[in-house]
DNA sequence: TTTAATATTCAAAGCGCTTTGGGTAGTGCA
DNA sequence: TGCACTACCCAAAGCGCTTTGAATATTAAA
């Protein structure tokens, strides 16, 4: 059933019926609701391939999934993806999600915008002197990135956490309470987040004449092996950390473990305060020990990306162009004072 | 730059670029690669819309993601997808995500069909009589189910782990361990594979005089918390069991932990079997106990999948209707005899 | 009763691509 | 030389929708 059908079928023109549908002023009432009664037992849906020629948008919005066979998922992705299904869903767009390897993203959505199925695109996993940035503003397609890259300015629309304040707020917190060896567990070194979490930790440090020791640095995908395999790494230090910032919640699961593991109290012989993305499967609440973390939701930060890339494309109110959330830092039991004489 | 500009540039006819782009066998290898070096120059990329509207192919495969504000995302979901991505890559096909209330998916599915979005369908998160595939077959557009409904016949389209004998298998094991009371942490109810599992269990149990009480089922959605929660519930009866199942490795992360906090030691007072789906993030072979699991990778299945979906679409080699994987029983360190006495 | 608005409706022109149904040369063979 | 092929290329017809520019019917104002 198509738009010609119908309207032979109600022995009007497509234009009519057309404009009943999409609720054109100059259709009367009744004619409408003809129009509609007929829609509703007939079934008819719009194909979007014709609408999106004939107007040339595509009701959805882009993004790259970096993936590859061997190549780890990343829990986050889906959660932030939960996030931009939901503002999604109320306006009725989709998403166009473009599965690629993740060496190629700058070809992946130069051709996912190039392709006419996207209306806007999303950019995620920035990293220092992202080539998508002048990229995206080369073309004409709204964009909204998560994050922000490094090294460049900061021109083009974005939302990202301070992850710097975070982090250097959770710092200051283990000085106050009087660590002096403070290690870091965090994300891949190439991506902007884990550079500004290491400076905002660094600052705080150096604000107290100290120093992120070398052999204190982890970085690696945020997964429960990773964060234990680090943290028992550190252990084995000659001078071990007193305290452990983490980048995930993941992270310090395998953390904790590794704590448990060699027998040290968390919060007592050891302190740890983790990023919080609001994971509905790991709550830092449930720890054993409930965790000392930064939050910030990143279902929310999804919700609002793709809200923003909506409004721009239909049009809608003007959003902030730039959006930079604070983190919480909550404090629960996995902090503590340092350990005396060390 | 689109099809007309670009033959007027070259002072060929639409239909003989359009045809070398495509690799039809009609044109001259120099005027191909004419062709070919013009579109490198000129960055033409073919507009999507206009060759689905004119193909009548979508070039994608499309997903409904139940999700609402306030409704868990799940872990398993993101995994799934890395595997539909990997395969749907592969053959430069995108995924068309619908984010959709959970209680709205037949009608999502039915308007993404509709829709001419896309060529093919994914069906997930199946329930008993799931009047989602009554509804696919009616249409023509090919789909696979993951999992498989129950109290309907098996005569569609999926792809299934045999949830039953894995979790039978499991159940078996335990018992020949001496285990008697043994615990069920599963997935929410409604879910056919949840309900399998069940069975499985219960049959297991049944073979040996058994049954698998009441008091010690749990049925939640799969995140860190119920897991835990669970526990606590089981170890807190009159006659706690002794061993018991988890319908993933975030549940068990749980799980451990409440056996950890109530001073029991994993694999010894009490034994422990959770489904592995094999997600990067967690791995049972990195729990402080290793668990012994029941393994299926979700993003195997999830890329067979797409596989499957394409071949049809594309009309590649016929592959098989349906296939039901077996999982593989692994055992760790998770699983011990009953403590005796018990 | 006219005339000017206003309210409805329509025919037809695209949107950019694929594909059908011819054409036109050039080649080999009788 | 004539004929059947083959190789290559083209014009034009859609695909199903939106939108422009007009036409027609209705109503209000003069």
């Amino acid at each position: 059933m198509n738009l010609k059908q119908l309207s032979q079928l109600l022995g009007l023109s497509q234009t009519t019926v057309s404009r009943a549908l999409n609720g054109y002023p100059e259709v009367n009432a009744e004619t409408r609701q003809r129009v509609l009664n007929a829609v509703r037992e007939t079934g008819y849906r719009p194909n979007r391939a014709a609408q999106r020629l004939a107007t040339g948008r595509a009701g959805s919005i882009g993004l790259v999934m970096p993936t590859a066979p061997g190549y780890d998922s990343d829990v986050h992705f889906g959660e932030f993806l939960a996030g931009l299904g939901d503002a999604a869903a109320k306006h009725e767009f989709s998403l166009v999600i473009s599965p690629t390897h993740p060496d190629e993203e700058v070809a992946a959505c130069r051709k996912l915008v190039a392709s006419g199925n996207v209306d806007a695109l999303f950019l995620a996993y920035m990293r220092e002197r992202d080539p998508r940035i002048a990229m995206m503003k080369s073309l004409s397609t709204p964009f909204v990135v998560h994050g922000r890259s490094l090294g460049i300015p900061a021109d083009y629309p974005f939302l990202d956490v301070d992850n710097t304040a975070a982090f250097h707020d959770a710092t200051r917190l283990l000085l106050q309470l009087g660590h002096e060896r403070i290690a870091l567990i965090n994300g891949p070194q190439h991506y902007a987040y884990a550079i500004r979490r290491r400076k905002g930790a660094e600052r705080a440090l150096a604000d107290s004449g100290l120093a992120l020791r070398e052999e204190c640095i982890q970085h690696s995908p945020m997964t429960d092996e990773h964060g234990f395999r680090a943290m028992q790494r550190f252990l084995a230090l000659e001078e071990p950390p007193t305290a452990v910032l983490c980048s995930s919640t993941v992270l310090a699961l395998g953390a904790v473990r590794a704590i448990n593991m060699a027998g040290l109290r968390l919060g007592a012989d050891i302190s740890l305060i983790a990023h919080d993305d609001v994971l509905p499967m790991l709550k830092p609440e449930n720890f054993m020990v409930p965790l000392t973390t930064t939050r910030s939701s990143l279902r929310a930060a999804g919700s609002r990306i793709a809200e923003r890339l909506i409004s721009q494309i239909l049009k809608l109110e003007a959003l902030p162009e730039q959006e930079l959330w604070k983190a919480e830092l909550i404090v629960r039991a996995s902090t503590g004072p340092a350990p005396a004489g060390k």
